[in-house]
DNA sequence: ATATATTGTGGGTAATAGTGGGTTAATATC
DNA sequence: GATATTAACCCACTATTACCCACAATATAT
């Protein structure tokens, strides 16, 4: 509760209902700042689940699109990509949120869904697949992190 | 108690009751500086226990990963893997923080736990398993030290 | 030695969180 | 314009958590 705003830690796991609904834990919600006035902004991950920001925190990444030159093939391509998928939501009074079909079918979420804190945005993952990915993470040769072990104390 | 804030040594033996509560040294409670209102945040160790920060330390980890960018997978699994078995905790009257299912499970904890004080940040171990460890570190070639000796001394 | 404060452990109760589902309002379709 | 489909809103039930009080054991002070 004292945690910075809008800062999301932890890992939780929920069911969507028959509405396609899915809780959002509490302890987000809580985190969420006012000014947000409970609209979050679900969109594409760049990995295979779900991304939601919260909407002040969007529009800081909006404006930061807004300075991307359009002359630039890339770029265009990375905007594109990045907004054509999003949108916006409001949690409603139980504190859930509607996930939209094209989002589960991107991220393949069926009934359990596993929502992860991931600092400056949440996660919404199909647990088994992510699973998968995890196994991976720990073949990944662990130099890969020796970089970010200098720069981080833990 | 002149010890600086913070700042946590030595070792304790308590118990977990039926709440999945377990007492916090009130050495350590009284080495907590205030500015962390009695939160504590608890997370997966690097080994078989579950690691515990003050809040005001954690919150400077945090500030760190806000700082990676998400384009980087490698970042991306960097951030979801410390951030996701993190709890925020607070004390309560008596002094006790809840250990959740997920980090009891991982470190094998039962009734007992052993709290160790590891100088910037707390451990709970399961006794039984902690003192498996300690006989391989007795194995351990001492050369290995050789490094360490060369940055602490002691 | 006795009184007083502190520490560790147990447990009850009220508030909150998570989930399901029904009803009404809005939008789209024919 | 009538009907079908979807989304928004409201209510209800259960499980979990947070908060409070109690007390025995130990430590500290007088």
């Amino acid at each position: 509760m004292t945690l910075n705003k809008n800062t999301f830690i932890g890992e939780y796991s929920y069911t969507l209902d028959a509405k396609s609904r899915i809780n959002i834990p509490s302890k987000f919600r809580n985190s969420l700042s006012k000014d947000n006035k409970g609209s979050l902004v679900i969109t594409r991950g760049m990995d295979k689940c779900a991304w939601i920001y919260p909407l002040v925190i969007w529009k800081s990444i909006e404006d930061e699109l807004r300075k991307l030159s359009s002359l630039s093939s890339v770029n265009r391509s990375f905007i594109r990509n990045t907004v054509r998928h999003a949108s916006i939501s409001k949690l409603d009074k139980q504190g859930r949120i509607a996930l939209n079909q094209n989002i589960i079918k991107f991220s393949n979420i069926k009934k359990n869904a596993l929502i992860i804190g991931m600092v400056n945005k949440i996660e919404i993952w199909d647990p088994s697949y992510l699973s998968k990915i995890d196994n991976n993470f720990n073949k990944i040769d662990s130099n890969q992190f020796d970089e970010l072990s200098d720069k981080i104390i833990l």
